[in-house]
DNA sequence: TGACTATATGTCGGATGTGGCATAGTGTCA
DNA sequence: TGACACTATGCCACATCCGACATATAGTCA
């Protein structure tokens, strides 16, 4: 499963933009890893624009300044539901979710039925 | 932080649909419920019509019969990664992971700036 | 009835994400 | 220059999530 793989991306050091199929992921997997990077990109944005610094952001989290940075840099050591609880704490609704995830690197096709 | 909630959440027995704040949940917390239920009926509608069952979308994800189980049933103890991981292995696409998101039970507002 | 398939629920050891802390780098202002 | 705010990175103990397994329930077909 993905665990593997992350810790494969991890050593390759994540190269850049999107969806890397040069070691052995599969769509779902590439395409999780873009959506993530979306949202980690979606979050600095949002976060920036509202003048709320990485502590302050921490503190409402109830995290620490550490792990923002981390989901900021898309570390691959952060889940999904952290990111989108960031999102939703800097008041983001349900439409904004969907317009960063749609806003993701969209290299064509996803995964396979 | 929410693994308490978590913990309050699964004693109290979920009730029914959307937003409780009838514990002391966030209005942050609440919406990530909410997003993960409807990730989760998304994934058993998808799930349905394509006519797989269980077992095989676990053997595609390389996972166990009970975890697609406890994902369609909302289980707390299951991830957004897993959920939306579940749905791409499913074949959906950043746009169909954006309907089912924004096709959570609106309940008017959503979080704090 | 029994055999079979699909789904639900509980438990458990082990994998992984987490917060917290330390520390380093960068930019700004005086 | 120093003091300060912001961010990046590494590490670790601990909480949580995971797959696997056992078991129960419900439906279908013969």
């Amino acid at each position: 499963m993905k665990q593997s793989k992350r810790k494969a991306l991890e050593a390759a050091g994540w190269v850049v933009g999107s969806a890397q199929d040069f070691l052995g992921l599969s769509d779902a997997d590439a395409a999780l890893i873009d959506l993530k990077l979306a949202l980690s990109r979606s979050l600095r944005d949002r976060r920036q624009r509202r003048g709320v610094s990485q502590v302050e952001l921490a503190k409402r989290l109830r995290s620490s300044q550490s792990r923002v940075a981390k989901m900021e840099a898309g570390d691959p050591s952060v889940s999904m539901d952290l990111l989108v609880s960031s999102l939703l704490v800097l008041g983001a609704s349900g439409a904004d979710l969907a317009k960063a995830i749609r806003g993701e690197r969209s290299k064509g096709r996803h995964a396979a039925a």
